[in-house]
DNA sequence: GTGAAAGCGCTAACAC
DNA sequence: GTGTTAGCGCTTTCAC
């Protein structure tokens, strides 16, 4: 570890081809119009010397860095790391080097963050986070593209899953299979994402002349929320033959208390989970069919569009991307007349 | 977004407080004696022009860039993130700021961004991966430290947690809660973890004058094999009161298909898991007790052994961090010679 | 085709 | 105290 050889400069290698600093620098740029065999002489030089052009010097030329700042608005977790995944991919491909900063949900280490970033002379700057919310926009004389969260100035980027049309497609699929009870069980009303997911059911529902089985419950992001959701409907006498759930791990909950009294999923109650979770989902007993969001693809699209706006052509606004629903055995089978309770 | 308008240069500054660039410099660094009102004026034009010190140029000088590489050997997932985060609030701590890259287990894909960071002249790396299993080294002439994976060469800095010694104090609080006949259930055995593990718990099953109850079993790193393995130990017609797990997941599976049987948890088999994480010790019923690695703190020291290395205090060598145990109620109850079947 | 020289934004000697 | 100057490693005119 760490023997400290300096690292070589351009100098060295034009002195150990022979050649001038400038020349060199074309040779290894493949600029400018040098023979051949100079060229080589100089590419091989650099070879030897293992030398590696100091980035930061170039850049000082450029005005560019080829470098972008990741910020999570909270920690990251769950949802933000396949978000910063396929970001990185996408720059990376891009030749671009990502700066990951972890905002804790702090607003001052946030700041602290931004200043560091700026002082780096970043290209662009992600901004993501654990939910789906709006959250107020960083304000810096740099393209910002905002995913998975969204910023509350509707001129800025935000790149979005459209969790109404996921829960609306839940709904469609569940109803397909000739579903008409539908409970929703969710997370705590004051999270967006639970909102906004059990107002789309309750519209899709009215669409088709239901409404949702039971008021939406409201709780926890939990299993064990969705155990004691189970209890609740039993208790209140709700009839129901399918549950679309806020999250996998509701679901989750949902199919194992409906298991300890005896409901069979899916053939007397269908399951539907939220953000296609594989531990989740294949741990689940029977395989939860679940909507995914495609964060990677989100971040994807995000790290596009930071680029473009680096390069002059900024995509203004909200995108919403569309959710799948991805199905497995947990409501695979239609309703027969004789599962009717 | 993307007002795009010039970086202020130290030179904008200089000339609206009207001195010289060098004062200018002086007066920001808080070098050089300077007077009060000068400082203040400097600072103040600093603010109206919102500045931030080019870190590129200014490391042009000090040779170093208060940056550092992060590669994931494989991919991000569980076991990098909580690691990554503890480097990264160690470094930030530190005014460092991190490159993040994601090696997908690709040689080619990890070169490159070796590459890059090298030319990005990042004063150290950090390693680490999803497995504890030693990789090759990366060879560079720079300080390196790998976390929670461990390089080939013992010479290397890597941070580990102890697995061993994990594994053993599960064994040892499930002894000490009266159990004697202890089942095994772990992972792949071509996985060094599931190996590693196994081994503990034979040593120190021995030490105790016991062995494990039935053979190790070795599977996958899923609940869907712990539900499984519950089935091969019953129909095996293995006698036992507990089952130390390789993995949470496993032992959550294990739970459940225990309590499908009519075993109760943690009365006629006690449990214990590894990991320890939240989402499955939680989910599980009843809440698993479970080794944890302290990740974070793996990450952590990490990244405080890479600091000190750059700054010319290395640790050589392969630096094993305690594990410790965290108990729920999958293990809470003394065995009682009415439960003994 | 190749070399010399200026300059990117900043810091650190050294004058004054 | 403050200004001047010489680089840090590189790219890019512009001579030759």
């Amino acid at each position: 570890m760490g023997k400290l050889e300096r690292h070589a400069t351009i100098a060295d290698v034009a002195a150990l081809a022979g050649v001038s600093v400038g020349t060199a620098s074309k040779a290894l740029n493949g600029r400018g119009s040098l023979r051949e065999e100079t060229r080589m002489r100089v590419r091989e030089a650099a070879r030897q010397l293992s030398f590696e052009v100091n980035a930061g010097a170039r850049n000082l030329h450029s005005g560019r860095t080829y470098t972008v700042g990741m910020i999570t608005t909270d920690t990251i977790g769950r949802f933000s790391i396949p978000v910063l995944m396929g970001a990185e991919d996408a720059l990376g491909a891009g030749q671009m080097s990502v700066f990951l900063c972890d905002g804790r949900d702090d607003p001052i280490r946030e700041q602290y963050h931004v200043k560091t970033l700026l002082s780096r002379r970043v290209d662009g700057i992600i901004v993501t986070g654990r939910r789906t919310q709006a959250r107020a926009p960083i304000s810096v004389g740099l393209p910002v593209v905002y995913a998975f969260i969204s910023s509350t100035d509707p001129d800025d980027c935000s790149v979005v899953p459209d969790e109404t049309g996921g829960a609306r497609k839940a709904v469609e699929h569940l109803m397909a299979i000739g579903r008409t009870r539908i409970a929703h069980v969710t997370g705590p009303e004051h999270h967006h994402s639970a909102r906004v997911r059990a107002q789309a059911v309750a519209d899709r529902l009215a669409e088709a002349g239901l409404s949702v089985a039971g008021p939406p419950l409201f709780g926890a992001w939990s299993e064990i929320w969705g155990r004691q959701a189970v209890g609740m409907l039993l208790a209140g006498g709700t009839s129901f033959d399918a549950v679309f759930c806020g999250s996998d791990q509701i679901a989750r909950g949902v199919a194992d208390a409906l298991r300890a009294v005896g409901r069979r999923v899916p053939e007397d109650v269908a399951l539907v989970g939220f953000d296609n979770w594989d531990v989740m989902t294949r741990g689940c007993q029977p395989p939860l069919t679940s909507v995914d969001m495609n964060l990677e693809g989100l971040g994807r699209t995000a790290a596009e569009m930071l680029l473009a706006a680096i390069n002059g052509t900024p995509s203004p606004g909200r995108h919403a991307r569309p959710c799948h629903l991805v199905v497995r055995e947990s409501s695979t089978v239609p309703l027969g007349p004789e599962a009717r309770v």
